[in-house]
DNA sequence: TTGACATATGTCGATATGGATATATATGAT
DNA sequence: ATCATATATATCCATATCGACATATGTCAA
């Protein structure tokens, strides 16, 4: 054996950083590919290319407009990596940190007052 | 020229599912090597080596406890990715249609009512 | 010191991948 | 039909990377 399985998810495609830029790029709206090679100076099969792999994974969609093909974002495809990375947010976010001092507080409260009342 | 780059940066730690299994073990609290070997099924010199790709990024910290070596988690090193990926939540977050339905709405009675007041 | 245990590092082979270049395909214009 | 334009695909090379395995390093115990 060799490498693990390839996989071809969204983790992988938004590891590259020509990806995470075309990606931007696409925020802003709808391009055709020959737009995305000015922007990104890389060459035309070289965007094709990653315009590919964001494809197979679901970020981004294509539409046919007469010899172009206009490509947008699918950023629901980044879901998974948000839903992911999100539970790791209690280690930065001030929010779960003030939650966690209220839920203390309650839980001392508790202790001093064992009465359901 | 080949690859880029090679970005030894968060989104490339955790592109790897491997490491993301061991991020989401280590997410339970700190634990020696071992374990995540046991855990993991992997063997250890892989492990070692996710691990070292994981330090690297900043992702997880090291303790030497004996003869062990403690890893715990610091996800902070993952903000990056939250921060990027967020931009895009637009695409699946109700929050997000809601919140433009509503600028829809504020928009529609300027266009109503032109006047200051 | 010797030996067991825990972990890190080095090497190898297989494969994946990105960029460069050439070429194929499709569409529109003349 | 011919040619130009827009994009996709194929091939090649260089390198990165994973897993397997061997081995080095470091720590504790006897």
């Amino acid at each position: 054996m060799a490498r693990a399985a390839t996989t071809a998810d969204a983790f992988n495609a938004v590891a590259e950083p020509r990806r995470r830029q075309i990606l931007d790029i696409l925020a802003g709206g709808e391009r055709p590919v020959n737009d995305l090679v000015g922007l990104t100076g890389l060459a035309q099969p070289q965007v094709s290319r990653h315009l590919r792999v964001l494809r197979e994974v679901g970020a981004v969609d294509v539409r046919d407009q007469g010899r172009q093909r206009l490509y947008r974002i699918n950023g629901q495809a980044l879901k998974p990596i948000h839903d992911w990375v999100a539970a790791y947010e209690r280690s930065w976010s001030e929010r779960f940190e003030q939650l966690d001092a209220v839920l203390e507080e309650l839980q001392a409260e508790e202790v001093d007052d064992g009465s359901d009342e």
